[in-house]
DNA sequence: GGTTGACTTCGAGCACGCTCTAAATCCTAG
DNA sequence: CTAGGATTTAGAGCGTGCTCGAAGTCAACC
């Protein structure tokens, strides 16, 4: 068996899926699931038996993919932002601007969980007060439940 | 027919499901289908005829859910609360541990986003430059892509 | 009594992002 | 050459949180 360790030099002949996928950190599944998304933009290269073999180019690729995708960016907009860097230069606008919008949704959602948290912690701060001075069964407002 | 204005109070008879819905803020299917997952504790009255009639504490009940909700508790956990208030006095000490573990979550999740903040606004950052310098075709680096 | 519109239940459908299965094929070690 | 593990495909399945549809019932007004 080609024997490669995890940070070795992808060999000239690539890699296998599974390999891939441990490199990549998502499953031989996901990597799949992504190519037929749409997201592997790098045409990943096929052994004459239709096995593919990854290179470095391949992986680095997949990782901008899952990084985007840790930001939580949807597989949509990740596809839509692989179709632009496919699509080459003269586009870095759009992209700018799709990745302009992200960063939006992303201060929004982090706007959203502080005011969660606030909401929680005075909840739990209700909580804690009706404990420590026995009130817990006196207390029924909905607002504390 | 019944006129009744989103801010009157709620009469003795109780109001129609789509009252009800205007007022917690929700669909006449997502309170159907609270009910059915067992958030909603307060045993909505019905009538003869089998409509449901909601009364201000059920409405009441029903915003603590929807709060709990929107700070993205999921139904299963938010299901497990209202057992415990159901469940009555003298389980306080779960309630926050439940509370608790969710203000965990929610930190851990802020924690993400703002990291995630962090990349793109690095990558972002990345595009302006190359853009400014008018390198957009020149820099194909994994990284900035 | 009749028309209308609100409401009922149950179950299906949907969007998302995987995750898994089955059956076939490949490829490498021995 | 063969055994057996890795990989292939298309498609099904899953968990979450709704959302909708169908077919039937109820109730308010005329």
């Amino acid at each position: 068996m080609l024997e490669v360790n995890p940070h070795d030099p992808v060999p000239p002949e690539g890699l296998g899926i599974a390999e891939a996928a441990r490199r990549t950190g998502v499953s031989v599944h996901t990597l799949r699931y992504y190519e037929r998304a749409g997201l592997v933009i790098t045409d990943v290269d096929r052994t004459t038996g239709g096995r593919r073999r990854y290179r470095q180019s391949d992986l680095d690729w997949i990782k901008v993919c899952t990084r985007l995708r840790d930001t939580g960016m949807s597989i949509r907009d990740i596809r839509r932002y692989a179709d632009l860097v496919a699509g080459g230069r003269g586009n870095e606008h759009e992209r700018l601007a799709l990745l302009a919008a992200h960063r939006t949704e992303l201060a929004e959602r982090m706007d959203e969980l502080a005011r969660s948290l606030a909401m929680i912690d005075r909840k739990i701060g209700i909580y804690r007060e009706r404990m420590a001075t026995g009130d817990a069964d006196r207390l029924w407002a909905p607002e504390t439940r």
